[in-house]
DNA sequence: CACTTGACCTGTCCGC
DNA sequence: TGCGGACAGGTCAAGT
């Protein structure tokens, strides 16, 4: 799914492209996805107008006028996806993945006043979104037991070493991996920030120094500012709010570049597994 | 309690 | 070409 920066571009994504649209019309497939009654949507969501898209960790809420909001988790395959009006011609860069919409992977169709749409699609469906009012929103599990936002000014290298030592005794990898750790971080931005800080992710926490915790958290923020400027990540499920992909895997140093060189020291980079995902290292950069 | 593993789904890729 | 298994950017529940 995507990991933070991802979810941060469909957010900015969004918000120039929904604000001030008001909802006619909503379907979803009754499997799974969008649990809530048909009573609330017609009550809540249609004919509400979308007023705010904001972003807490890896989760997306569309602030409704209703006092409701659309929150949403795109797990590992979920996408938003706006589409227009007019839509792009055939040959566009865009069109394939945006003209045919929906498609077999559609859960939820929104439908707009002016005939635009947005989609959600989930190949996988471990994603969801569902309508809550917006004021319960901080009372959920997720938003209960989730940890900082670690690009907002206040996070600091103190408050990361802290929070991430108090799983001393697992990897690091697993340690950035743990949502109540730290927000937003996912399997992408926990191998780059790893290999930008030279620590090799199978290290325990409690043999890290403080030093080295510093060059981490520099370049986790590093690696994540990158990723947004970048547009995010993309592999072949990953598009933002307007189908289209991010460019941050041209960037990439080690994550899914097994069989290449380190651009550091040349040395190849393998692939191994840590915490249970598949994990990218330069072997040379990077030791136990 | 801290930590690890399996499950949730579908699609794709790789080796036989 | 077909089939089986491993794997995919996340999070929970259940297990040790």
């Amino acid at each position: 799914m995507p990991e933070l920066p991802e979810v941060e571009t469909v957010r900015r994504g969004l918000l120039g492209l929904v604000i001030d649209k008001t909802v006619t019309a909503e379907s979803h497939d009754t499997e799974k996805g969008f649990p809530n009654t048909p009573h609330d949507v017609q009550t809540f969501l249609v004919g509400a107008t979308i007023r705010d898209v904001r972003r807490r960790a890896k989760v997306l809420m569309i602030d409704l006028s209703s006092g409701y909001s659309l929150v949403i988790h795109l797990k590992m395959t979920g996408q938003l996806v706006y589409v227009g009006e007019t839509r792009f011609g055939a040959g566009h860069p865009s069109d394939s993945l945006v003209n045919a919409l929906p498609d077999a992977s559609t859960r939820v169709t929104l439908t707009f006043s002016d005939g635009t749409h947005l989609y959600f699609n989930d190949q996988r469906k471990f994603g969801w979104m569902r309508l809550l009012p917006t004021i319960e929103i901080p009372n959920i599990d997720f938003m209960q037991k989730v940890g900082p936002e670690p690009l907002s000014d206040e996070f600091t290298s103190k408050e990361f070493i802290q929070r991430i030592q108090r799983r001393k005794n697992t990897s690091i990898k697993a340690a950035l991996l743990d949502q109540s750790v730290l927000a937003g971080v996912g399997n992408i931005y926990a191998d780059e920030s790893l290999w930008g800080a030279k620590i090799h992710p199978a290290r325990r926490v409690y043999t890290l120094s403080k030093t080295e915790l510093v060059l981490l958290y520099t370049e986790l923020r590093a690696v994540m500012n990158l990723a947004i400027e970048k547009g995010g990540s993309s592999n072949h499920t990953y598009i933002n709010a307007e189908g289209k992909k991010g460019s941050y895997m041209d960037f990439a140093r080690a994550f899914r570049r097994e069989g290449q060189p380190c651009p550091r020291c040349e040395a190849t980079i393998e692939k191994l597994r840590v915490a249970g995902r598949g994990t990218h290292i330069c072997p040379v950069c990077q030791v136990l």
